[in-house]
DNA sequence: CCTACCGATCGGTAGG
DNA sequence: CCTACCGATCGGTAGG
């Protein structure tokens, strides 16, 4: 008995996750309001009505979808936490190649409806993606923030360069093509070394700690 | 009565750049799919079916809103295009602030707009604005291509390194806020520093023609 | 620039 | 998981 209902649990939140799939590529592909139930229905090869067993209403579905996005690009960087012994270069290095394998990765530029889907959330809904970002956030400015202290990196706006190299990944999610010249690996070490040495300097350079010297 | 009609057209373009105004405002808020064609006639306090001696139908107004703004920022740098006097560094710098100037400006992040908005226009329509955004990208590519020939830039991947220049501006106006700490041109002063020296670089040092020695 | 109106579709519910 | 159905609203047109 016990064993049967926790079956039926497992099967539907494994049926859940699958309407939120084919859910997400539509919200993706056409706009959170440019999709209709019926078109999600159709997607998932059933009736319109059936969804509501799933998901309480509409916005219920495009929460769940971001949610899910937002989760899984957090956990993709989420080793890095705790972690004090790597050194901050080898950390940023692979935040930035972590975090953009993640979105290129996807077949969906996800973060597109990260960014215009949350205003059609609730407000209890925004403040807990705005939480998961900060996450994020909190992860890499930590990282500069060592860098700085150690000598790595130079005495810079750890507010402001934090979103700057957090958007130059997210933002390249956007223009990268798997049919392009180069692959994700390639195109993630480019970045890294943009966002270590800029366009000046030696880009096979990495840093390493100044010297105390001047 | 020539005069007349000219008076009168002109009045009508007026008009019609204010009402395109208030529906970039509002398409903007809530997105293009969440407005509806009530919602623009009562920001314009008219009826919605006024709006049909202006626009031919609702993408035509979509459009009308985007092509405007890609527009404005395609000449925010389109002064950089003939120039060949200028260092590339210095052009790089005017490019960067006042295109960040430019997004960061507006009260509404209109480049979201552009982003999601663009698939809701008609296949013609999508090409002209993709069009537009080229004139931005070539510019772009041609002062680093300079930089690099006359020694100003390391020889980076120019087509991969522009867009993610590119996406450090664009982003950026994302996440600026006016009421912030630092004003639109100290950001932009960072932002070009994190362009040519990274987070390893000396951001008091910008770019000088590498020596040919080594 | 308006009133009056159109067919189509929307998100969601009742009830089984 | 379905059929049947709801009121509300959609973009757009006719005609002046």
């Amino acid at each position: 008995m016990t064993v049967t209902r926790q079956h039926k649990k497992v099967e539907t939140l494994i049926k859940k996750s699958w309407l939120l799939d084919k859910a997400g590529m539509l919200f993706w592909q056409q706009g959170y309001h440019a999709t209709s139930m019926k078109d999600i229905a159709n997607a998932c090869n059933c009736k319109p009505a059936n969804l509501y067993n799933y998901f309480k209403n509409k916005e219920d579905i495009l929460y769940e979808v971001i949610r899910s996005i937002t989760e899984q690009g957090v956990s993709s960087i989420r080793y890095l936490e705790k972690d004090e012994d790597t050194s901050p270069v080898e950390q940023l290095r692979s935040l930035i190649k972590s975090h953009f394998r993640f979105l290129a990765g996807m077949k969906q530029s996800s973060i597109l409806l990260s960014d215009t889907g949350i205003k059609d959330l609730s407000i209890e809904h925004q403040k807990e993606i705005i939480k998961l970002r900060d996450t994020y956030d909190r992860i890499l400015r930590k990282i500069i923030e060592r860098g700085i202290n150690d000598g790595y990196f130079a005495p810079i706006d750890i507010q402001v360069v934090s979103n700057l190299i957090a958007s130059v990944v997210i933002r390249s999610s956007f223009w990268f093509s798997n049919k392009g010249r180069l692959t994700i690996d390639e195109v993630g070490e480019i970045m890294f070394s943009f966002v270590c040495n800029g366009i000046w300097g030696n880009s096979n350079i990495y840093p390493a700690p100044k010297q105390e010297s001047n």
